[in-house]
DNA sequence: TTATAGTATTTTAATATATAAATATTTCAG
DNA sequence: CTGAAATATTTATATATTAAAATACTATAA
């Protein structure tokens, strides 16, 4: 089994990695992406679900989807926001277990 | 097996969550913490290593150390830093597997 | 002691983030 | 069309983070 330790990520990739916890790292955020691991909502039932206002749900659901964090998906007048990189959340299980 | 989805965190833990993720999501506290993951290190190795200057080695350090993912030992003129949350490591491992 | 190697702290300036408030856009019902 | 519901964007302000530079501290050798 060759050498003892893991290899280091290249610089690149500590970088693309430190920006994916940036994005994760606050607290709201993290919720919605606990709400979101199991099903797709709408922003208007995020918003309520978090008791917070509307500009300020969006908001944060428009920095997730810039980072790649998220995917949304329009219905109507509704626009319904899901996970697209399942590792944020393992990321997430990783913090439950603790 | 119950209810289908897993319990949310409680409104705190997830507040604890995101300042250990914000500690940690940044390139060099990452790489930092990549390197001792498996051993300790005095914190001039540690700078040469990053290519970095010795105060913003020491102040990346002393920041890990007050929010609790560092701890270090002194011996002699050098100090020497360690991991004191293997949480953060798991979550590392993660992010190395994508 | 005193000099010095190793580390820590403080200070400062630039930049980034967080949030609220106001305004704009989009979609649909009527 | 027009109005209203749902969401997005913009603007402004407060606060936090980053990183460099200068300075301070601490342990040891001599």
């Amino acid at each position: 089994m060759g050498k003892s330790g893991k290899a280091l990520l290249e610089w690149e990739k500590v970088e693309k990695a430190a920006e994916i916890l940036k994005s994760v790292a606050h607290p709201l955020r993290l919720r919605i992406i606990e709400l979101l691991e199991s099903r797709e909502m709408a922003v208007g039932d995020l918003q309520e679900f978090l008791g917070i206002s509307q500009s300020l749900t969006s908001q944060q659901l428009s920095l997730m989807k810039a980072r790649g964090i998220l995917k949304s998906r329009k219905n109507g007048k509704q626009v319904y926001y899901y996970v697209d990189r399942p590792e944020v959340i393992q990321v997430i299980n990783c913090l439950r277990k603790c």
